[in-house]
DNA sequence: GAAAGTAAGTAAACCGCTTTACTAAAGCGT
DNA sequence: ACGCTTTAGTAAAGCGGTTTACTTACTTTC
């Protein structure tokens, strides 16, 4: 425990007989040497076990070989599952990754966005969940160097990654269509996020495709959390039920949703089918298992952290480009066709 | 996205008629000023809007006001919980999180741990899943500072955060034994493991206090894994079915045995009773509930880094302490009487 | 055998901030 | 009017690397 300071470039030069500059320029490439004195500054290296202090070298580089990661909540399993593909990613090339929360609160994502202006992180995959007023995007178009990911900022000129959120929803739509249902019940995040709009879009033409126009959504809007999915349950029985089918827009929507149906006795598919969206969570053991839109989450992880380095930023042409992953949809079985002792409308 | 490069202390310096040494001395509060030079100075800081390099700051100070969570899979909604947690209470006070995944790799907890000895974090949280054969202890003894989570690491001397495993099998077992059950399986992680000893201590001891000797217990051991799960619930199967109970030391374990045991028509609670182990996974929602421990993950995570900054690393009296934390039993449905159809031992 | 290369390095500035040790000037007590 | 304190700062040496520009000795080439 004693701390022997550690050894630096120095002891290390000495030890082998030469300069600090030339163990330096060794170490990083930029000069090759005679087999005999790379050996001797091997030999030193490994027996002063020197390894080079990180905060000189970011310091002299001006950069830190590390990038940052902004997502709403790590807890919820759908970032938790990017998170984990981002560092692995990010692992795999050598950089660290420093995790940031913003809880949703506008002022810590510009705290972090932030960051990249003073070289602490090399670049940002950035994570929001709420509508921006334009603030976060004129940040974002300053500092560079950031990856939107799963939701939009719009007036953001970088790249960006969603899933094909229209696509979902058109599986859905066309799922539940096979299934006979054009009284479908929409249960989205906030209407402003391209997520909610163009599921629903997706949703909307699936049915149309089968039906025509003689069909019926209805929309709720909210959040994205499990308590919003408990209120949109409710809401929805308060109504009547007027929908035989519904479309919940993420995991915890459904989960709540379910909690409240159950609670009241729904069953699912019996009375009502559902189908989810995401399917991280461990929805096949669920009671129906529930059918749902698979996003890719671990690819766009990993792909986020590609695109970040891989994006050319000085060419603006290349930045305002929007990459769209294809998700499936997993058939178990929480769709059945329409309960008849269903009022609809 | 023109680099024009920070300002800089110097560009204070300048701007405030005051040397370098002043405003740095000033911003760490090791000199006060008087009101009018202190004014001058926070005129030019807020024009020229300075904020410190980071970098030069922590090789300066040679701190990195980082620490570093270290934990075997991010996208495990148990470590996802944690780390959401750790952050957390990193952020409130003012620390960044660096990241590290070990997928259990012994060669990435390694190099993980070394990162302390060059200031690289300030500490670490350190969470492994694996039996140790001394190596990692040894690191750990030598790095310092470093705070083990969750599954010990035995002969580190470092302050040691777990829950309380041998209540919660105590816990589980008196639930078990309450509804009658004095043949149960008890399916835990690796042996080596703590988590695994002591949660088979306490349910053993929680049925004895019923019992007495007139139990038996059957222990198969694995990992904390889906996987492993399904094996172990093949293997009882394949064995008879020699329990009317199964203690199940985690979500994943559970969840694994829950779906070959569906596959195969057993139904909980009715053929058999299921107990699980943390409860972070949406338990309440299968079918049937699961009857969880559940383990306060997020007040684990907090604590631990409260552990770690509030520790004094010179006194090797506070170190090896090892603290537990309590669990509670969440009553669900999936523990009934045992079926009397079922052929024991 | 002189000019031109090339091989094998090196000195020193720099990255931007912190911190120790020091000074110049003003106040103030007698 | 002199020494002593206090106030209000500052110069300069780090922190531990990277990097540019340069040197020195040894080969070639003609």
């Amino acid at each position: 425990m004693a701390q022997e300071r550690t050894a630096g470039l120095k002891d290390v030069a000495k030890a082998a007989g030469v300069s600090v500059t030339t163990v330096s320029r060794m170490l990083n490439g930029s000069l090759d040497l005679p087999a005999l004195t790379k050996q001797r500054i091997e030999n030193a290296i490994a027996s002063l076990k020197y390894q080079p202090n990180p905060h000189a070298r970011r310091l002299s580089r001006g950069r830190s070989d590390t990038i940052g990661l902004v997502v709403p909540d790590i807890a919820n399993p759908f970032f938790a599952t990017m998170v984990a593909a981002v560092e692995e990613e990010a692992n795999d090339r050598g950089l660290a990754v420093s995790l940031y929360a913003t809880l949703n609160r506008t002022g810590r994502e510009v705290a972090y966005l932030r960051l990249i202006e003073h070289n602490h992180v090399d670049g940002l995959v950035f994570v929001t969940n709420h509508p921006d007023n334009g603030d976060l995007a004129a940040l974002i178009n300053r500092t560079g160097k950031v990856i939107v990911v799963d939701e939009d900022v719009p007036l953001a000129a970088v790249p960006k990654l969603f899933c094909d959120n229209f696509q979902g929803g058109h599986l859905a739509g066309r799922h539940l269509a096979d299934f006979g249902h054009r009284h479908v019940l929409y249960v989205g995040g906030p209407d402003a996020m391209i997520s909610t709009q163009r599921r629903f879009k997706g949703l909307r033409e699936g049915l149309r495709e089968r039906f025509g126009d003689s069909i019926s959504i209805r929309r709720y809007s909210g959040e994205y959390t499990i308590d919003c999915g408990r209120d949109m349950a409710r809401r929805f029985l308060d109504e009547g039920m007027p929908a035989t089918a519904i479309f919940a827009s993420s995991d915890e929507i459904a989960i709540g949703m379910i909690e409240v149906l159950r609670e009241r006795g729904i069953s699912i598919p019996e009375d009502l089918s559902l189908i989810g969206f995401d399917d991280v969570s461990p929805l096949h053991l669920f009671a129906p298992p529930l059918t749902a839109i698979r996003q890719p989450v671990r690819a766009i992880g990993r792909r986020a952290l590609s695109l970040l380095l891989e994006t050319n930023w000085q060419e603006s042409k290349s930045l305002a480009i929007e990459e769209l992953v294809p998700v499936e949809i997993v058939v178990r079985n929480s769709v059945a066709p329409p309960s008849t002792h269903n009022k609809q409308r």
